[in-house]
DNA sequence: CTTTTTAATCAGGTCCCCCTGACTAAAATT
DNA sequence: AATTTTAGTCAGGGGGACCTGATTAAAAAG
């Protein structure tokens, strides 16, 4: 039986983790562009551009099931994410009723900054350490899988399975 | 040196970890109340309900100020809590301009089930690992503390302070 | 060669976070 | 007593995440 204080401690730990992790990227965000720009990472356009880093040139539809949104929201984000130069339009030319979504460069430095940067915490941390905390989160995180599985009504995990499948090849 | 391959590994799992913990909780709480109710938590009425849980009683000025928000942000919230009867507005007898804001049960019960309640997924970590959690988690805040505090313009610090304060003696 | 299906679009809507500006009522100052 | 500061309120706005409904253009099927 695993001790009770324990967990919580992590608990404790773990949201604060969370809180402060928020407010620390609420101020690099505005220290970086001052007006506009906003968290995003992983719902709406930040999904998108997460999606698309993992796999370039996918239609519209493609992008709305893989995320599980609607197409006319996947739109919306499409939109605002052209309007921002982080992705770019065109009509495929195979199937013309289909619009290819493509990251330009800037999208995909910005997909890349939300993610594949080393955290500065992490830096400081000791070898010993790093190993101990992923293997801890791997755990965590196949708990998530399992939870989120178990209790899903057959719609969303596919998302996070794609994306964790980029993840590993990314950083393995 | 430390290892930059572990360094990666870490952080992949880390995001990993955000990204599942999110569609995670939107399950959850779909499943729980299915319309309305979103996560809440760091952000507007979550704050709120954070920092009242920590010190009940405030006025909105006063909240204000903590959370570093604008009065009317804060009444905005307040109203919006006041109507899920999470919080209540009561004109303070000693300074007739102030509205003191009071969590009622419901609320309360509301803040802690964000926070106090040990996520299913840390019950399967061994004691050892929880401790090792912890203390990495230890390092990786103190971190941000510093990020945030060094890279601030004298905002936002102190709500951190404050609620991780809490947070201490929540569950230590 | 018509249907039907498919990929998108426009229009309009809900709720959330958060801000500025204008204004009142009650305390604190002068 | 008159002025200024303080705590709130109302009105309005910008951006974000999503959604439903209706419509169009192009591809697939009958």
């Amino acid at each position: 039986m695993p001790n009770l204080a324990k967990q919580k401690n992590a608990a404790g730990k773990l949201i604060e983790f969370g809180m402060i992790r928020h407010t620390a990227d609420e101020i690099a965000h505005r220290n970086h562009t001052d007006k506009g720009e906003r968290p995003l990472r992983f719902q709406g356009q930040g999904k998108l551009l997460l999606a698309l880093s993992q796999e370039d040139g996918l239609s519209q539809k493609e992008l709305a099931t893989r995320l599980n949104l609607t197409v006319q929201s996947t739109a919306e984000f499409v939109n605002k994410l052209v309007k921002k130069d982080l992705v770019t339009k065109e009509k495929s030319t195979t199937d013309r009723r289909k619009t290819i979504i493509r990251l330009t460069d800037q999208g995909r430095a910005a997909a890349e900054t939300e993610t594949a940067k080393v955290p500065e915490f992490l830096t400081t941390l000791t070898d010993t350490e790093l190993d101990q905390l992923t293997s801890i989160l791997t755990k965590i995180n196949a708990n998530l899988y399992d939870e989120i599985n178990t209790a899903d009504d057959t719609k969303s995990s596919k998302v996070q399975q794609a994306v964790s499948d980029w993840l590993r090849d990314w950083f393995l």
